[in-house]
DNA sequence: TATAAATAGGATAAATTTATCCGAAATAAC
DNA sequence: GTTATTTCGGATAAATTTATCCTATTTATA
């Protein structure tokens, strides 16, 4: 469904936003540790999400990754997925055509479109407080 | 959502069957044309669905492929999707965790159950004479 | 100011997916 | 039988994704 890319960047941004909730800042090393990431990959994507300004980054001693409390109720995981595998999957054809609309419809067009719509709902209307509570109260997991 | 392969494997199998359905075998270079695939690639994977037996191949001058007409209208998208893909897709976990069940869900596991059900559903329950005929009639397009 | 901790970013490597090439085997037609 | 056609299958190459390494830069603290 998604790239790994795309995997990681989900979990670790539930796992920042489940620590910003507390005012607690995280590093990349324990943000690897904590979603089972390979550590150098999981920096690129970080990086990615930060000039995307969808999360924040502080360098030096004592810095890490954070998301403004304000803003954790507010990011979808239409705006990560986007940032990282683009909208691909919620709007482009099932079989890959160019063009594929009502008017030029590949042949799984209408089956398709139900499904798209309903993951791209979803993306959109999911936001990373719901997640992230559901991490610090042991209700959902990032490993195992 | 599916990998290149996959896409091809679909298009060439509704491709052969609209012509199968007419008692035209097709060869691999036509296909490629049709559905505007890589030759060599697309051979690959209709190898492979050979072996799985989807579809029935026949070597040599006049050979190709096809489809048994009686079958036609039994073969679901998702025993394609499976040949090609496996059963990822709609049965593991959107954060990609080797475990996820109603014990031990991911963040996003209730979001994607509803989505990943209805993606399998409809694989399950789209054959592929419904689509051949869409593509005869004109309905529906493989390429531009 | 020196030091340690941490992100940023470029270069590179490994793995996987996508794609091509070529010879072998099978089959119909002559 | 010979030839032309066509799938089969192995080897290889190109492209993309995933992953690692190393240096530079920033920042808090001593």
């Amino acid at each position: 469904m998604f790239s790994k890319a795309c995997e990681y960047g989900l979990k670790a941004s539930i796992y920042i936003a489940s620590n910003s909730y507390d005012g607690k800042r995280v590093s990349l090393k324990e943000i690897a540790e904590k979603i089972d990431s390979p550590e150098a990959f999981t920096a690129k994507i970080l990086q990615d999400l930060v000039r995307h300004k969808i999360i924040g980054s502080v360098k030096g001693a004592y810095g890490g990754f954070e998301i403004a409390k304000k803003d954790i109720a507010s990011i979808q995981l239409s705006q990560i997925v986007n940032a990282i595998d683009g909208d691909g999957i919620y709007q482009g054809c099932g079989l890959g055509l160019n063009v594929c609309d009502e008017n030029h419809p590949c042949p799984v067009h209408d089956q398709f479109k139900t499904i798209r719509n309903q993951l791209k709902d979803m993306l959109e209307n999911t936001n990373l407080e719901q997640l992230a509570l559901d991490i610090k109260s042991g209700v959902s997991f990032l490993k195992l």
